[in-house]
DNA sequence: CCATTATTAAAATGTACATTTTAATATCTC
DNA sequence: GAGATATTAAAATGTACATTTTAATAATGG
């Protein structure tokens, strides 16, 4: 038998989520996930095999571990508190310094760039959380959290809108004090 | 004297905004653009000096000539009228078919990899619009339009949000039919 | 129509990058 | 510890691209 690998696949994903995130797929090289994770360049061909799939991994990684564990508010509580918890965490997320958006949501400008692969992670995961939410949306008017008039679909499609809004309207340095308050505004578009 | 030049100014920077608005900034090369254009690859340096002023000449072009207009119906009508206009130009283009979103939000998520003048006219031109758009607010409520207890500086943000929403998640085909019904609970989210 | 100057076509340059290869090295099993 | 096999380091390959250069060509004013 052989020796064992000095690197963990998993830290090494680690970074190049990072580094993708930072820079966006094609202004990332290979050679940039290669410094920042101190991997060879042959180990990370033979690891991942081309960029396209080292990227398609680093997004369901970020998958896996980062936002995941946003849905499972949503999952656990799938009502009203579900989603107003969810909300919370993007414009928490938003209005933070820092901020780079989400690995995925800054790849939908991109889609002609990525794998088609990729893209397709990017579709599923928007479309599974727009299922979450109208789930939730169903259940708070099962017991009357919100009005009977509302479609389900169009609130949950309503709020995967601002979801979006929040992620890009974050990326501008000088709008991001006034992201908390724009929570009231968009929970009152549920209301009545 | 010397001959004139065989390409016109306009044109050019109508395929450029074009070529960019289709790949990006990163994944559109200068090649891409003198494809597209027939012009020769000495004239396109010769007058614009190099890719980042081409893109930032590119976007400036857009601004002018695709942005600009947008923003008329607010300057002229800077009331709800005007607002829910400008808010329907938006949907209009969100769902309709093969939408490729806005040049310039389009690159809010690589603002490290255009130049600092680029990432600038992106920045101003937001801030300019929510300026419009809290101006609008600001009338509405002096006639009476919206509820006095209403913050024009947030609303105006909102609605900036939702735009930046709406732009991003038309990119998702499956999610078009329902943009033009988010209009209304947009507009709820105005009143009272 | 000539001299001037700008425009063009085409090739050349140099760099960044994705990917592969070569050679050396480490470690596991027996 | 010997052999097998995988991992590594480092150099090499080939392509795409931004940008420049060279040489030829066009058209304008006098």
């Amino acid at each position: 038998m052989a020796r064992h690998k000095d690197y963990d696949r998993y830290d090494v994903l680690e970074k190049a989520v990072d580094v993708f995130w930072q820079k966006g797929y094609k202004a990332c090289s290979v050679s940039d996930v290669v410094n920042a994770t101190g991997l060879n360049t042959a180990s990370m061909y033979k690891e991942f095999g081309d960029k396209d799939r080292l990227f398609e991994e680093a997004l369901e990684h970020y998958r896996e571990h980062i936002l995941s564990p946003r849905l499972n508010a949503l999952k656990d509580e799938p009502n009203i508190k579900g989603i107003e918890g969810f909300l919370q965490t993007i414009i928490n997320g938003a209005s933070s310094k820092g901020y780079r958006g989400c690995l995925m949501m800054n790849h939908l400008s991109q889609k002609n760039s990525i794998s088609p692969k990729a893209a397709k992670i990017l579709s599923e995961f928007c479309a599974e959380t727009e299922d979450l939410l109208e789930v939730a949306f169903r259940n708070a008017q099962t017991h009357g959290e919100i009005s009977g008039d509302k479609d389900p679909a169009v609130l949950a499609s309503f709020v995967m809108c601002c979801v979006h809004g929040l992620v890009l309207y974050g990326r501008h340095p000088n709008a991001k004090s006034g992201i908390p308050k724009l929570r009231d505004v968009i929970l009152h578009a549920l209301e009545q």
